[in-house]
DNA sequence: TTGAAAGCGTTACCAT
DNA sequence: ATGGTAACGCTTTCAA
């Protein structure tokens, strides 16, 4: 008899062709009251809409998948889970992508190998779209997503060479904000502490720190590698910047956490920020607006980064996603708090 | 011809057909190819594994979770992304998940209008398995999710009458051992911070602090609500409690994020942590060891519970999943630093 | 060991 | 407006 065939079915979800038999109509009519453009009278949408509800039927996403060609998915790659940095990234963006129906399937990529070890399986979900937002893409992996037509953005990360849609804070223009504000406050002796040092964006910070500082007129800034975006970088390299033999005055962090790493340490020391030190950062991450660091700071457009990153993923239209690859620079806003002062006078 | 077919292939993806017609052979064979029980000449094996590197092929896990039913994916449903004690557990669950050839798909519940919002578009995606870190599980989900096979852990949350399997940190035990560790400082005034007032976490850490404060003799705790977990909100409690009649000289906030912040506070009212006043939280993020707070804490069990949780989803054999509900509690450990000290006479 | 064919649950096209 | 049917890309019997 013709009841044998769904019986048969292994778990207990209810498909198209049960509701169908339930109503006494055929399956396509079923898909049809759940596709908004479809031609199918009220009544009948309604009909299939209760029995639906009764039956707990909801349609398999990624059967529709197999046919629609669109997964729904989007996956997100990204640097740590410990940086707060990238969780607020991952939050704004996250949210953005589930208001326009678009769900997250996170890879961390500093655990599990790098982007090499994670990229084939992110690729055998059939993902819409690929948002990175730390790590090394090679060329191979862009001409495989191009091939396979999936649009990459790179978020937070610039790599002119490669074809690849990004969108970025305006590190460099950051920089020299950072630059024009510590020298508007006396400040003669500097440093750039260096994040990751084959970084894009500590290397553009720097540039528009040191070239804006030259333009003032001021040609040195101690350049102290910290080795990672991390408290515990900052706060080492800080130590070893509060040990020197000439003291800076306003030091510019590469990142905030590396910043208030780096405050802590000179606090441990038993120098006062802003009194004896004047202290930096980039991001503006939630803690940076604590009392306890009033960090002053670039903060990172997140909105408008996120927004613009969902833009180029194309995922919100039907429409065709951006063929060509374009590089968004968004200016980011100094936010002027207590870690830095006036010089004193020595 | 039989070339057309694949030739109207809509995306630049590969299939096993293709792989097939470059080597003379079946789709089956290339699909056997690629499960590793399947009996197949090595040689077959071999050639396949070349084709498919040069095509760059890869089996779509999509279309193959239609037949298995197995889709690889776990969701995660996350309270926020901003209190690490969350980033901090999707860190750890992520990594064991994708150690285990399982990917994430993540959920926000705060932002999107809760789980009841969430679920339906979860359910759509035929997850292997749901984490629920924070949210309101009702009957109702519990029974769908049943019904259809699909394993839910609660991890961090208590639902007793529910049959949900839940993995916890012994809240209560945590309450209790910081209780026995102020006590043993010698102090005798006494606050605890509740989070979010319905919480299960905030409810028992506050009732093994309190029945653990009355074995010890002292009859009296005060309790201050902070409405929700965050930095803010600890902040603002302490500074209630900082500015009440008769302040106490120890408090236990029912978080780290709150006791952070409650440090924060009452140092900005002039007063010495743990000078004047001991603070203690729960769950042992990052932060908490940052030199400038030093918080003495309850070190959630991180690893521990990931782990349960990913036992209890079933999802590294193919075994079915655990039937039974199960309730983990594990307890946690005290970490002593330098935010409680001793009694001071006055 | 391999090939042919029947699904998996859906959408989309073509009739009616 | 509705029903039948052919895909989508794969796994899995069943034969050979």
């Amino acid at each position: 008899m013709k009841g044998t065939k769904a019986g048969r079915r292994g778990l207990g979800r209810v498909t198209a062709e049960e509701v169908a038999r339930r109503l006494g109509v055929s399956q396509s009519t079923i898909s049809r009251a759940f596709s908004p453009s479809a031609s199918i009278s009220d009544e009948m949408r309604t009909r299939v809409a209760n029995a639906a509800m009764e039956l707990g039927y909801q349609p398999n996403i990624i059967a529709r998948s197999l046919i629609t060609r669109r997964t729904g998915i989007v996956a997100i790659v990204i640097g740590n889970l410990v940086d707060p940095f990238y969780t607020t990234l991952l939050d704004i963006l996250t949210d953005r992508l589930q208001a326009g129906g678009k769900q997250t399937l996170l890879f961390s990529s500093s655990r599990a190998g790098g982007l090499d070890a994670i990229m084939p399986t992110l690729l055998q979900y059939q993902v819409d779209g690929i948002v990175i937002t730390s790590a090394a893409v090679t060329s191979d992996m862009a001409r495989i997503c191009a091939k396979r037509e999936t649009p990459v953005v790179l978020l937070n990360r610039n790599v002119p060479g490669l074809d690849i849609s990004a969108v970025c804070c305006d590190n460099v223009q950051g920089g020299r904000q950072m630059a024009r504000h510590l020298v508007g406050l006396g400040h003669k002796r500097f440093a750039f502490v260096v994040g990751q040092p084959d970084a894009s964006t500590s290397l553009e910070r720097q540039q528009g720190f040191v070239s804006e500082l030259a333009q003032a007129g001021i040609s040195s800034c101690v350049i102290e590698q910290a080795g990672e975006y991390s408290y515990e970088a900052g706060y080492e390299a800080a130590l070893r910047l509060a040990a020197g033999a000439s003291r800076p005055e306003a030091v510019f962090f590469a990142s905030d956490i590396m910043a208030i790493g780096g405050m802590d340490a000179f606090r441990s020391r038993g120098l006062s920020v802003p009194g004896d030190i004047s202290v930096v950062g980039f991001n503006d991450v939630p803690l940076a607006a604590w009392p306890t660091y009033a960090l002053t700071t670039v903060r990172h457009p997140w909105e408008q980064m996120a927004a613009r990153v969902v833009d180029l993923l194309g995922v919100d239209a039907a429409a065709a996603p951006v063929r060509k690859a374009v590089t968004e620079l968004i200016p980011g806003d100094l936010i002027l708090r207590g870690s830095t002062g006036p010089r004193r006078d020595q």
